[in-house]
RNA sequence: AGACCCAUAGUGUAAUGGUAGCACUCCAGGUUUUGGUCCUGUCAGUCAAGGUUCGAGUCCUUGUGGGUCUGCCA
């Protein structure tokens, strides 16, 4: 299970519920939850936060949480997903109660409740066209009308829900619907279709149904069947609740209790399937893991730790009002984490040379340097050392300002863990690009034992060109150029797809880089925290830039 | 249009009917061999109008704004 998330901050409505519950005894003070994808995709930041509500939740009160695959579509689901959801959910940090469960387990179990509703006269097969239902269901605000087939007898609704199930009918010619209130305001109790007909292949069950539940006689009759003491839902199923309730109370089995709660946005992000499958299918990014996609798989390659998520959609808090929760919180989440917990290494994304004139030609130092100042423990290296250098390009200026504290003619700068450098000349090409800085260093300002007393403002990181290995960096950014991209009416979300996402460089860095494993997060120090990407290899390392340093200066 | 739900700084989220707080962002400073981290500080909020009350962000009414629902999807 994952670290303890923060406990200081106070309850949330859920926690009040259930923590109001507990001490009325209800359940005999027993919380059981559950998370309920439909094996038909990827998950993403939005389920994210769904997970974490809902293992959370029941963690902080001494209660288990299920997986359970809302299998009950076979037309769009698949094995495959399943296998992916689990390893994702894995990955957050969570392990669920037992075995995963499905929908599908409870198929012949929800076959008997809908027999029990056709004796008790509360459910009756309609073989009305889809057309026509749809005709009688009426509008939220014109009443439906009763279908013709409404007021068939026990019997016949038996023989005719059992002939269903025993393959007598082709798809969609028949489905049972519980006897409702064609009246209601609530479209959901207008005569809600339990069962339809598909004689489709089932990811588990195989060919043994030919009719399949719908969700509204599966979900709360799962929750029931599970103990689900409180089922954790999002907003839009609010007026699916009292349906929910009518099932239980008719059925009259283990009452759990839906709540709902408003779903997760975060700016820049979109969560739709279709539109994330249309960024896939289009080529816009490399797949459903490409490390700039709001996947759980997307943001496992990209860097960001399971931790981070976890806190994130933690002090996101939860309530029922439609919310953005701005990228930059999660940003946040993730430098907080990878602060404490990354090696520094030296690597220079955009190299430029510079040339010690006064140490000799074939010295090598070997600086000894700190893994990471946040964290002792994890102790230290030692850096080659030698005449020629790649610095930062950003990192010299021909003309700086006066508050920039790096190099320039005529400064001075620290190079980290090294010398003090002053800067007596550079070489420019015929467009007047720089392509050489010529420095002196100051002998006797050794990091850890400087007795030059010269002073240098700035500490900019380098790397040996003798030493140097070349890597391959892949700059990421956001997805999109729009915190909301598909919240704007009359435009496609593609337009804002932000084309400098992701920009391939070869960055120099240094030796020890090349042998690190595929997942690995460090800090490429003072530009940003990155990760080891899956297709790195030694002759080819690959860092994904996870999220760059806070960057507070400028001109 | 009818039903249901929601409304607190830029963002998100708190506040038994009793001092509107926290976090992120922004800005300003301090520490720093990462212009990172850390620390300090500033700016900034109860949708509107009535009502109940000694007292309303909280309760009531109306309005306004937003969300969900008219799949044999979940």
């Amino acid at each position: 299970m994952s670290e303890e998330l923060k406990d200081s901050r106070s309850l949330n409505f859920i926690e009040k519920i259930i923590s109001d519950d507990i001490a009325n005894g209800k359940h005999a003070g027993k919380v059981h939850t559950r998370f309920p994808p439909e094996p038909n995709g990827y998950l993403h930041i939005g389920h994210a936060k769904a997970i974490v509500v809902n293992f959370e939740i029941a963690k902080k009160f001494g209660g288990k949480t299920n997986l359970r695959l809302d299998d009950t579509n076979p037309t769009t689901e698949e094995t495959h997903y399943v296998e992916n959801i689990k390893k994702d959910i894995n990955w957050l940090g969570y392990e669920w109660e037992g075995e995963e469960r499905y929908a599908s387990d409870y198929f012949e179990q929800l076959y008997e409740y809908a027999i029990g509703l056709i004796k008790k006269g509360m459910a009756y097969v309609d073989d009305s066209t889809p057309e026509e239902i749809a005709e009688m269901r009426g509008t939220p605000t014109v009443p439906g009308k009763n279908s013709p087939y409404r007021e068939r007898s026990v019997e016949e609704n038996l023989r005719l829900f059992e002939g269903m199930r025993n393959e007598e009918f082709p798809d969609g010619s028949k489905v049972l619907r519980a006897k409702g209130d064609m009246s209601s305001p609530n479209m959901h109790m207008r005569d809600s279709i339990m069962y339809r007909i598909k004689h489709e292949h089932h990811h588990r069950t195989g060919d043994d149904w030919c009719i399949y539940p719908m969700y509204d006689f599966a979900h709360g009759q799962s929750d029931s069947i599970e103990g689900i003491t409180h089922s954790l839902c999002s907003i839009e199923f609010e007026n699916h609740r009292p349906l929910y309730d009518w099932y239980i109370d008719k059925l009259e089995i283990f009452p759990s209790r839906q709540i709902e709660f408003a779903r997760m946005n975060v700016s820049y992000m979109i969560t739709s399937k279709r539109k994330l499958k249309k960024l896939v299918d289009e080529k816009y990014v490399s797949g459903w893991d490409d490390p700039r996609m709001p996947t759980l798989a997307g943001m496992r390659r990209r860097g960001i730790p399971p931790k981070a998520i976890r806190e994130f959609c933690d002090e996101a808090g939860v309530a029922k009002r439609t919310n953005v929760i701005e990228i930059e919180k999660l940003e946040y989440n993730t430098r907080q984490v990878l602060n404490k917990t990354t090696a520094r290494v030296m690597a220079v994304l955009n190299p430029l040379k510079v040339v010690i004139t006064n140490y000799p030609e074939d010295k090598v130092e070997y600086m000894e340097t700190v893994n990471n100042p946040e964290d002792e423990s994890m102790g230290s290296r030692k850096l080659p050392f030698s005449r020629e250098l790649y610095i930062e390009r950003d990192d010299f200026m021909i003309d700086p300002p006066k508050k920039f504290f790096r190099l320039g003619p005529g400064r001075n700068v620290r190079l980290k863990s090294g010398y003090i450098l002053h800067c007596e000349d550079f070489k420019t090409d015929d467009s007047g690009e720089v392509v050489e800085v010529y420095c002196a260093y100051y002998p006797d300002s050794k990091s850890g034992e400087d007795t030059s007393g010269v002073k240098a403002k700035g500490v900019i990181h380098w790397v040996s060109v003798a030493h140097a290995k070349d890597a391959e960096v892949r700059m990421y950014d956001r997805l999109f150029t729009d915190p909301t991209p598909d919240a704007h009416e009359g435009k496609d979300y593609l337009e804002f797809f932000n084309e400098k996402s992701l920009e391939v460089i070869t960055a120099k860095v240094e030796p020890a880089l090349v042998e690190v494993e595929p997942g690995r997060r460090l800090q490429f120090m003072r530009k940003g925290y990155f990760c080891v990407d899956t297709d790195s290899t030694k002759e080819n390392p690959v860092f994904n830039l996870t999220i760059s340093l806070r960057d507070s200066w400028k001109k």
